[in-house]
RNA sequence: GCCGAAAUAGCUCAGCUGGUAGAGCAACUGACUUGUAAUCAGUAGGUCGCGGGUUCAAGUCCUGCUUUCGGCACCA
């Protein structure tokens, strides 16, 4: 007899080798039929794996999270089984569970996949999976490992590189039996609410040296609602996807004349001028000092910066008189001529240079993406000069700030920390190390949690990534700070300290928003278009009831609006009322004002909200009064 | 850049196996004179992404290019 622990502390003897699935069958049948996975000592196993001495037990039943992911592990399994007998000829690659779902990797050969396809192989899941076919696990040698997939190249490849002496471990369905380290549902029937959602090349082991297999994604929950809830959000995500609202809203535009360079139409630059307005006006109050440096330079420039020898296949470049110029890819290079116009001394710092600077990287054409990812773009760029004892409170001062502005928008974020790369790096391991600490350091004293993604730092210095989650979940990269080491030196940057002697300043890059262009992409989706008031470009729609009677009071209230430095449009044409209200609503602008008799008499205004069915009347000063307010606040 | 798909009116889209283009919305004109999410009627609008080819005939088939979309690779 063995004993067993449960999660709860209690202890019960069983016989040894039990499986976890006979435990819980143990307790109670209701308890086994949910059970998809056990923990045992801490590692995840499959439910039928014999124990064979005292172990702590956990049961994973099929709301947990670890739970999922089986499920969706064991959906990959099934649609490559589900592949094989249609196209025998298939050879597999690797198939994952991953964030919403799963994948697998595999070679057709001369076939090429189309999405009509699709709903074959998942009729063949379907097939596959009633027919509640256990799943069993067999650990092998590696020489019998390579004989099973003798006809495979690609699990071939895989098992010649897993080490020598390692138990590899074999799951099979039905007749079909793949290389995986599991763990496994105990049977096909789990899966019934799953979708193949697309197809995608996708190079094998990820190297784009390797050829390129077809990869199948899909996605699998427990129960039907889930899997409608996820498609639902899917489908919500659509509806908001900025390249379709931007459109609709007439925010900008792509030409293909310039791929990945964005037009600003009218409304989509007041948008992004509020948000530039407010990015000075907290900047000048946290004591940045701006400047704007060229966006042309000179090639010798780049050769300093080390641009020219890293980048140069990203960088667009021109000759102009017999000189070979380069428009920026960022804009460090020239706040470093910035700084050294001058003589500086440790009295002038922290020294805080912002920028908004227009940056040009020739991205691979597969890659742009709307205002995600583009060819130019508005880097809030700033960089600070301090001495590095200076740091950890400069860092703090940064994170404070980057928690405010986040906040106005209502993005929740967390911070990665990068750390020095073991291989290409610049700079003495001593410096390394004591600015990671100071990174770290900054972060404990204001009590903020961060991840630390060992290895991810810059070759110039480590930094700290600020990932936001916008209201659909996703997570997106925007705001960096990052200790350089190396420009300082490249550009023999230098201040007189307390002796009168020249010392290197410690300089950091930092952007909060990274792109202003991708910011406003992430805004959009965020808010689905429905901008909160004092970005929304169109703030206040004016509505007469009847154009011929009340366009007199409309227009008298629209020059009041105006002169309030309020942004007004007004609807006089000759239609229903409802027909401007419904307008004026999927143009999403925040509030419209109806005029008619009534307001007219008594210098009233009914306005409603977007989104909101209820209207009120008010007077207009109250109502000037009550938006110029909310629009202060943000 | 790579794999796959797509490109038709300002927008969203239809156009089957080849017979020189169609709807809804928007625009414009007129009627209606409107109180909270689409009033009615009419008019105009297109080198079917660009080039080449097959054919008596190409939006449709083939081909090159451009752009976009889904991924992969890339993202200092």
């Amino acid at each position: 007899m063995i004993d067993i622990k449960f999660a709860d502390g209690s202890v019960k003897k069983f016989e040894r080798g039990i499986s976890a699935e006979a435990v819980a069958a143990a307790i109670s049948p209701s308890l086994k039929k949910r059970c998809v996975a056990a923990k045992v000592n801490g590692v995840l196993v499959d439910l039928v794996r014999p124990i064979e001495s005292d172990a702590d037990l956990e049961l994973i039943l099929d709301d947990r999270p670890e739970a999922l992911e089986i499920l969706r592990h064991s959906s990959a399994h099934l649609m490559a089984q589900a592949v094989k007998s249609l196209y025998p000829e298939a050879h597999f690659g690797v198939g994952p569970a991953i964030e919403e779902g799963y994948y697998y990797d595999i070679d057709f050969g001369d076939k090429v996949l189309t999405d009509s396809d699709l709903p074959e192989i998942e009729k063949a899941m379907a097939k596959l999976a009633s027919g509640n076919q256990s799943v069993s696990r067999r650990e092998v040698s590696k020489a019998e490992a390579l004989k099973v997939f003798a006809d495979d190249p690609y699990k071939t490849e895989l098992i010649n590189d897993l080490p020598e002496g390692e138990i590899i471990t074999l799951y099979s369905q039905g007749d079909f039996t793949d290389l995986c380290r599991g763990p496994h549902l105990p049977s096909t029937k789990w899966i019934k609410h799953f979708k193949l959602t697309s197809l995608a090349g996708a190079y094998w082991r990820g190297d784009s040296k390797n050829k390129q297999l077809t990869r199948i994604y899909g996605t699998s929950f427990f129960s039907a609602e889930e899997l409608q809830s996820y498609l639902k959000l899917v489908e919500e995500r659509k509806k908001r996807d900025h390249r379709k609202l931007g459109k609709e809203l007439d925010l900008f535009m792509l030409s293909e004349y310039g791929p990945g360079f964005p037009f600003w139409l009218p409304k989509g630059m007041i948008l992004r001028r509020e948000l530039e307005a407010f990015w000075y006006k907290v900047h000048l109050k946290e004591g940045y000092q701006l400047i704007q440096t060229p966006i042309m330079l000179n090639k010798e420039l780049w050769v300093i910066s080390g641009h020219w020898m890293n980048y140069r296949e990203n960088m667009y470049t021109s000759v102009i008189d017999d000189q070979e110029f380069a428009i920026k890819p960022m804009n460090c290079p020239g706040g470093m001529l910035v700084y050294k116009r001058d003589i500086h001394s440790y009295k002038d710092f922290p020294l805080k240079v912002g920028e908004l600077g227009l940056v040009h990287r020739h991205e691979a054409s597969g890659a742009l993406n709307g205002l995600f990812r583009v060819r130019n773009f508005t880097q809030d760029d700033a960089h600070i000069f301090m001495t590095e004892d200076m740091i950890v409170h400069e860092i703090a001062e940064l994170v404070r700030l980057y928690d405010y502005m986040y906040s106005v928008f209502g993005l929740s974020y967390h911070i990665e920390l990068s750390t020095r790369p073991l291989e290409k790096f610049i700079g003495e391991i001593a410096t390394w190390d004591r600015a990671e600490k100071a990174l770290a350091d900054a972060l404990k004293s204001m009590g903020k949690e961060y991840k630390v993604n060992p290895g991810d730092g810059a070759f110039y210095g480590p930094k700290l990534d600020f990932k936001l989650r916008d209201s659909m979940n996703r997570i997106w990269q925007c705001g960096t700070i990052q200790l350089d080491m190396n420009l300082p030196e490249r550009f023999d940057l230098t201040y007189v300290d307390a002796n009168g002697e020249k010392k290197r300043p410690v300089m950091l890059h930092r952007a909060l928003f990274g792109s202003i262009e991708r910011f406003i992409g992430i805004l959009i989706e965020h808010y689905a278009g429905a901008f909160p008031t004092w970005l929304a470009p169109v703030q206040i729609k004016l509505i007469a009831v009847n154009p011929d009677l009340h366009k007199a009071y409309a227009d008298r209230v629209m020059k009041t609006l105006l002169d309030r430095e309020l942004r007004v449009e007004t609807d006089y044409r000759e239609e229903k009322l409802g027909y401007k209200i419904r307008e004026a609503q999927t143009q999403k602008i925040p509030y419209q004002i109806i005029l008619g008799d009534r307001e007219a008499q008594e210098e009233m205004v009914t306005f409603r909200r977007y989104g909101k069915e209820e209207s009120f009347t008010v007077s207009l000063n109250d109502f000037v009064e009550m938006i110029q307010k909310e629009i202060a606040n943000k």
